[in-house]
DNA sequence: AGCACGCCGACT
DNA sequence: GTCGGCGTGCTC
């Protein structure tokens, strides 16, 4: 800054707006005001007032840009009477900005979640005595059981007040207006509960005591560490790391667990109650905006030691972080796919590693990405080789479709449909599994093969028999199945392909008519309360068979449930997916797992066309290991992940020629050279999508090249018009 | 992200 | 003649 000699400039500061700009704003500065660098401010902007942050002074690098001048500077308005953001979740929010290419605003907004949460705290109003007067008013039972109730100086709310005095708040507000009472603010009470670190609890033994002693040392250390547990289903990961919660909270530091599905966590709520003695803090998407503002509070005012959430809670504002634990830490829910796109369990890594804190990453199954990352040394490694309480792993056995078919229209082959039958006679449960909502994925016309499709995306139209409707499960398209071909006219032509839940429930219902079946589907499990409700079913024995699609795959313990039949167990495997397998391994042992917990050994049986297939070979096996070490040695050759860089550019516009004609451009104009490879430009496998048309180009580099600064060249080269959409998706999980 | 400015169709 | 549609562009 060249200060012309005598004259200094006045005082500016940089704010950060949670808005998509490409960084922060310069304001002046109020001597009064006192600004330090993370002080949560209001400022103007165009014709409104907006909450920001004081931000950091720009690092002298990045003063080549002329700053803006001063006549144009607006001041900023007030500071709020919040805590500051601390210096690591400002570092993280700028690291994550700078990875995935989002503007830091952007990722700021996502920190900023509940602006309630900065409007003056307003303390909820009560009623006290009033100090004694002059006017002597009437004293009816009423009122004398009101004055009863409050202790000289006692501040009640009026609500509780009036239903312990058992009369109604007009009673209360009559008394105010007679000199009784008077009103007063009600001290600040926290309705978030200290977990116990030392509450009893289950204790434990042999290799998940050491595990636990492990991690607990990580966390008393109080310095960024990652570790990667693994363990069988059952084996009791989710209580080794509850101890180190426990010293995360002995050492005053917060503690943070991500979960993929947390509308569908009671049994972990459960667990997590019966080890602390309370109920986490929680934080997802559906809070209703109260609880978010008032969760919001508490996280930045130290009162919420233990949050509970999804992706979205790694940007609360935590004062000092002491542990972040990302549970079922293969799971793709945690790649979040719109706005800021990132991956919550890499950026919880960052995190941890910013607030100086433990981070503990929890897998039956772990992610090639872990195990690889632990192979390396880059994370410790723990291992629960047991399941917990002796219950053996279940048995895995593959139904060949080629050798035993179902019978024509049906989706049942005779070896399952004994097995079903054979559990239901011995009075336990049996789950059928099959990962597709609706009842049929495809309408047929059998008269000219005409197909019911998407009016708005590349897809088939879902049928879903139930509401009688044709659903589109990428956009939300819906229509009534049409009486006649839309394209040829032919009457009663058009007919179901393929199964999805509802029609495998429907076949059921034919096969086992007495059994008290149960489907599961986000269609009919629409929140936490109905998962719940599902469970509480299963666990007292009031369902005999579950049909279900891949929620049922997370998390739950059924204790009576004994045979798992996997309806279609080459579905995910369709597909260039780079990670197809992997994820159709990992998703079908969950599943397995639910089976045979208790003492009652499981079977799984697995519907395949091909049983030769290394995924099949791997569950029936067992041997998950094995088969990661051979994806690893597939991957590594062509330097796909984790063994080199991805990103992913998606180009989309209304206009298809216009989407054509940028991808083109990028296509023209991309980077090059020694360890870069770029794929593209290709329609999207979903080249149609809510309505725009979609381009993708991969680029592919070997680990020590630098994605970053090269994407940030190449996007720099190409002008992008206003009707073009372009994402940029590093690490990406989805090839869609 | 919002809000203004700006340039073309159906209403009192 | 105006009200209003939403396309482009800026906000320290």
């Amino acid at each position: 800054m060249k200060d012309t000699a005598g004259v200094s400039s006045p005082p500016r500061v940089r704010v950060m707006l949670p808005l998509p700009l490409a960084g922060a704003y310069d304001y002046r500065a109020p001597a009064e005001l006192d600004l330090q660098p993370g002080d949560v401010v209001t400022v103007p902007l165009g014709q409104r007032h907006l909450f920001g942050v004081v931000w950091d002074p720009a690092p002298p690098a990045a003063e080549a840009a002329e700053p803006v001048a001063e006549h144009r500077l607006k001041p900023v308005l007030a500071r709020l009477p919040v805590p500051p953001m601390s210096p690591s979740l400002r570092r993280f929010i700028d690291w994550v900005a700078a990875y995935t290419l989002a503007p830091p605003g952007a990722v700021l907004r996502m920190a900023l979640s509940a602006p309630a949460a900065f409007e003056p705290a307003s303390p909820q109003a009560g009623w006290t005595l009033a100090p004694p007067g002059n006017s002597q008013p009437r004293l009816t039972p009423e009122r004398r059981r009101v004055l009863a109730l409050l202790q000289p100086g006692e501040v009640r709310a009026g609500g509780a007040l009036a239903e312990a005095a058992q009369v109604s708040v007009g009673v209360l507000r009559g008394m105010a207006e007679n000199g009784l009472l008077r009103p007063a603010l009600l001290p600040h009470h926290s309705r978030f509960r200290r977990p116990d670190p030392d509450h009893p609890g289950p204790a434990l033994a042999g290799p998940q005591a050491a595990a636990a002693a492990a991690l607990v040392a990580k966390v008393a250390a109080r310095q960024f560490a990652v570790t990667l547990l693994t363990g069988v289903t059952g084996s009791g990961k989710t209580e080794v790391y509850f101890d180190a919660v426990a010293e995360a909270l002995r050492q005053g530091r917060q503690a943070l667990v991500l979960l993929p599905e947390i509308a569908l966590s009671a049994q972990w709520l459960d667990r997590f109650r019966a080890r602390f003695g309370v109920a986490p803090a929680l934080w997802h998407s559906e809070l209703t905006s109260k609880t978010r503002r008032d969760t919001w509070r508490a996280v930045a005012d130290g009162e919420v030691a233990v949050l509970v959430g999804a992706r979205s809670a790694l940007f609360l504002p935590y004062p000092d972080l002491g542990l972040v634990v990302v549970d079922e830490e293969h799971e793709t829910a945690f790649k979040q796919e719109e706005g800021v796109i990132y991956h919550a369990r890499d950026m919880a890594v960052v995190r941890a590693r910013f607030a100086a804190a433990s981070c503990v990453l929890v897998s039956a199954t772990p992610s090639l990405e872990s195990l690889t990352n632990a192979e390396t040394g880059r994370y410790a490694a723990l291992d629960l080789p047991t399941r917990h309480g002796g219950a053996s792993l279940p048995q895995v056995v593959p139904v060949d479709l080629r050798k035993t078919p179902p019978e024509r229209g049906r989706f049942l082959a005779p070896p399952l449909v004994a097995a079903v039958t054979a559990t239901l006679a011995r009075g336990e449960q049996a789950m059928l599994f099959l990962n597709r909502r609706g009842y049929a994925p495809l309408t047929l016309c059998r008269a000219c093969g005409h197909r019911m499709r998407c009016p708005n995306c590349t897809a088939w139209l879902v049928e879903h028999r139930a509401q009688r409707r044709l659903t589109c499960h990428h956009c939300g398209h819906t229509e009534a199945p049409p009486a006649a071909c839309p394209e040829c006219g032919a009457e009663h032509s058009l007919t179901a392909v393929g199964p999805g839940v509802e029609r495998v429930q429907e076949e059921a219902a034919q096969l086992w008519p007495d059994a008290r079946r149960l489907v599961m589907a986000s269609d009919n499990i629409p929140g936490p309360a109905a998962a719940a409700a599902a469970a509480q079913a299963i666990s007292n024995r009031e369902v005999d068979l579950i049909i279900g699609t891949q929620i049922v795959a997370k998390g739950w313990h059924f204790p009576h449930l004994t045979l798992v039949g996997v309806v279609d167990a080459d579905l995910g495997l369709a597909g260039g997916d780079l990670r197809a397998a992997e994820r159709t391994v990992q998703l079908l042992h969950q599943v397995a797992g639910r089976a045979g917990r208790a003492e009652a050994p499981g079977q799984v049986l697995l519907q395949s066309f091909s049983p030769e297939h290394p995924v099949m070979q791997a569950l029936i096996a067992n041997d998950l290991d094995a088969f990661m070490a051979e994806e690893a040695a597939m991957r590594k050759p062509g330097h796909w992940p984790p063994f080199g860089r991805l990103a992913a550019l998606i180009v989309s516009a209304e206009d298809e020629r216009a989407a054509d004609r940028v991808a083109r451009d990028l296509g023209l104009a991309a980077p090059g050279g020694d360890g870069i490879q770029v794929l593209g430009p290709a329609p999207a496998p979903l080249a149609l999508l809510r309505g725009r048309h979609r381009r993708r180009l991969l680029l592919k580099c070997r680990r020590d090249v630098a994605v970053q600064p090269l994407l940030r060249e190449w996007l720099a080269r190409v002008e992008i018009p206003g009707n073009v959409r372009l994402q940029v998706d590093v690490d990406p999980v989805s090839f869609l």
